[in-house]
DNA sequence: GATGAATGAGCATTCATTCAT
DNA sequence: GATGAATGAATGCTCATTCAT
C-alpha cells in the first residue's frame, strides 16, 4: 500500500494519454455504478478496453484512479468558484443589504451549481474522504481553498459584516450550505428543497447583517 | 446479499449471551482500530476468544455486526438525548432570552456530549451511511428521531422565536451542529473548538431570536 | 464415514420412538424439498423440533437416515408386491391369452402403484443408489426381491412362455418397466403415459406369449 | 447460483486453450475417481498443475465443468451414432427379418459401442442427470436426439414393422436398451451379458417383427 | 509498449460433530 | 436423556498484481 513503487508511467504520447483518458472515464463509470469497493481493476481496464497491464502501467492502484478522478472533479470546481468570485465582485457594490444577499446567494448558488457531480459518486468521494487519509488530504485542500476564499470575500465587505472571526464562521457556513446540499442531493429527510434554501439564507442573513 | 438466510441464533443460554457481547465488543474494538473494511470475521472471531462458525451463529455476517453496533451506540445517544431535554424543560424559564440561549445550548452541548463515540469508530459510522442503504436507514431513522425532538422543543418556545419553518430550521441547525461537532472532532480545519462553538452559538440566537 | 462408531441408540422407551419418528418426518420432508446434498443434520433436527444432539444419538449422520427412508419406502413397497401377487394367483387360470394378460397387468401396474413415492424423493433415491455404495446394496437387494418375484410368477405359467431364460427376462422386462414409470413420473420425454403404457404392454406379451 | 456472472474466460492464446484442456482433463479424472461430490475446485486445479484463480477464470464452477464434460461426451456419442446410422443404411437390404435384425443390432451395438464412457464416471453423469436440472436438460437434449434417430430409422423400414407408435416405441427401446447396457457395465444382477443381449434381441424382434 | 493469462494469498461461509450443562 | 452452543477444518470464490509473450 504505503510502499507502493512509483512507477506509475506518466504517458506523453498521445496513444498513452488517450488509454489513460479510457481509464479515468470507464473508472468514473463504475464507481458511481458500483461503488469504489466493489469495482476492481480488471473490471475498469475491460471497460476501458485495454488490459488489465496496461492499467498497472497507468496507475500503480485502483486508489491512484480514484484520488485522479477527485482531483479533477475539485480542479472543476475550484475554477467555477473562483470564475463566480471573480464576476460577482466586479460589480460595483451599493449598499450593504444587496452585499450580504449577494454573500448569501454566493454560499448557496455556489454550493448548488458545483456539486452537479453524480449524486453516487459524491456519496462515493465523501465516504473515501472519511475511511482514507489520502483522499482526505485531497478533499481538506480543496476545503481550505474554500474557506479562504469565503474569507477572502468577508474581508471585501467587512464594514458591512456584524462579526469578526471569519475564519470560523467561514467553515461553520460552507459545513452547513454544503449539508444542505447533501440533504437536497440525497432527500434523507423529505424537507423540500425551497425551503432548506429559504431557511439557509435567513440564517446567513441574520448572522452576517446587522441590526438594520 | 439479499437472499440471506434468517438464521442468526438468538442466544438462549448465558453461555450464548456471552459469546454475543465478546463479539460486538471484539468488533467495536477492530472497527475502531483497522476500519470496517480491513477487519474480517475470522479476525473479530480471533479477538473475540470464540470460533470462527461461532460468529456465523450469531450474526450473518460482519454488516449485521456493524449495524448492531450502531443501532446500539444511537440507542444510548436516544436515551441521553432524551434524559437531557426532559432536565432542562424542568427549570422554569424567565426571559426570551435564556430561552434561547437554553435552545443553543441544547443543540450544541448535546450534540457534544452525544458524540463521545470514538473518533474513528464515528468516521467509519458516516462512511458506512454514506456506502450502504441499510446503514444509511438506521442512521435516517435516529436523525429523524433527533429533529422531531428539536422540533417538538421549538414549539414549546414558539413565541419567542422568529421564524416559523420549524422543520427546515431544525434540519439546518442539526445537520451545521453536527458538522461542527465532526470538525472539532476530526479537526481537519485547524480551527480552535472554542472559537467554532461561540460562533455557533451566535449563529443560532441570531437566527431564532427576534430583535431584542 | 466408514469407521463411523456404531452407537446410534435404539429407542426403547416411548419417548425416544417419537424422537425417531420425528426425525425421520422431518428428513423425508427436507430430502424431498431441498434434496439429500443440501439438507443437513442441523436442519433435520430444526424440523423435527429436536435439539442437534439428540439427532446424533439415534442417527451416526445424515446417510443413516437417508437409508433407513429407503428401507421403509423398500418396505412397503414389497409388502404391497407380494399381496398383489398372492391375489392374482389365487384366481384359477383358464387360457394361455389371460394368463399373458395378467402378467403385463402384474409388471405395469405393480410397478405403477409401487412408485407413489414423492417424484422428487425418488430422483434422490436413484441418484444415491449410483452414488452411494451403501445405497446400492439396499437398492439391489430390492431389485433382487422383486426379480426373484417375477421369475418365480413365470416359473407357475411356464407352459404358456415362449421364452426360457426367465432371470434375464425378468430383468429386462422389470428394467423396462421400471424406466416406462421413470418416464410417466419425470415426464421428459412428452410421450403420453397412455401410449407408452400400450406400447409396454405390446411389448411383454409379444415376447412372452408364443403365436397363437 | 442463478446469478453467476457470466464472466468464464474465453483462451485466445494459445496458453489458455492449454489450461482449459488440463482443468477438463484434471476434472474428467477425478470425477471418475472420486466422485463428482467429493471432487473440489481446489483439487481440480491442483491436478491440472494450475493455480486455483486460473479454474475459475475458464469455469465459474464445479459444475461448469462437468456440464462440458457430459456435453463433450454426447456430442461424441452423437457424432459416432451418426456415422454408424449412415454406413447401416447404406446397405441395400434385401428382406425383412434382415432388416429386423439390423434394427436390433442398431440398438444394441450401438447403445453397447456407444457407451465406451468409463463406468464410474457413466454413474456420476446419471446420478447428476436427476439431481440438477441444467445436467438433466443437457441429458435430455442427447435423449431427443436419438429417440429422432431411431423414430426415422423406423420409417426408412416402416413396411415391414408391425408396430404404427414410433415415438412411444423408440422411448421404450432405447430406455429398455440402456438399462440393459447398465445392467452389464454396473453388474448389479450378476446375470451374464450374452443372455441379456440374446433376451434383448428377442424382445426387439418380436415387437417389431410381424409374424413370419 | 501492450497484452491477457496466471498467480495464490486471502476471505466468507458452511456443517458434521462434540460436549458441557 | 436431552439440549444447543461451540468447534474449526473444509471449501468456494475473488482480485490485486506479475510477467512471459
Amino acid at each position: 500500500m504505503a510502499n507502493s513503487k512509483n512507477n506509475a508511467r506518466v504517458p506523453k504520447q498521445n496513444r498513452g494519454i488517450e488509454s489513460k483518458e479510457k481509464i479515468i472515464k470507464a473508472a468514473t463509470a463504475l464507481f458511481t455504478e458500483k461503488g469504489y469497493h466493489k469495482t476492481n481493476a480488471m473490471e475498469i481496464a475491460a471497460r476501458a478496453e485495454i488490459a488489465t497491464g496496461t492499467f498497472y502501467s497507468y496507475f500503480n492502484n485502483k486508489k491512484e484512479v480514484f484520488a485522479e478522478i477527485i482531483e479533477r472533479i475539485f480542479r472543476n470546481i475550484s475554477e467555477n468558484v473562483l470564475l463566480n468570485f471573480e464576476l460577482k465582485t466586479q460589480d460595483t457594490p451599493t449598499n450593504t443589504y444587496k452585499e450580504a444577499h449577494l454573500l448569501a446567494h454566493f454560499l448557496i448558488n455556489r454550493i448548488l451549481s458545483e456539486y452537479k457531480v453524480n449524486s453516487k459518486l459524491l456519496k462515493q468521494i465523501l465516504a473515501m474522504a472519511l475511511l482514507d487519509k489520502e483522499i482526505e488530504k485531497i478533499r481538506h485542500k480543496e476545503e481550505k481553498k474554500q474557506i479562504d476564499l469565503l474569507v477572502s470575500f468577508m474581508h471585501t465587505y467587512k464594514e458591512y459584516i456584524r462579526i469578526s472571526d471569519f475564519e470560523a464562521a467561514a467553515v461553520l457556513l460552507l459545513k452547513c450550505a454544503e449539508e444542505m446540499m447533501h440533504q437536497i442531493k440525497f432527500n434523507s429527510t423529505g424537507v423540500e428543497k425551497e425551503r432548506l434554501i429559504q431557511q439557509m439564507e435567513d440564517i446567513v442573513l441574520r448572522y452576517l447583517l446587522p441590526e438594520s
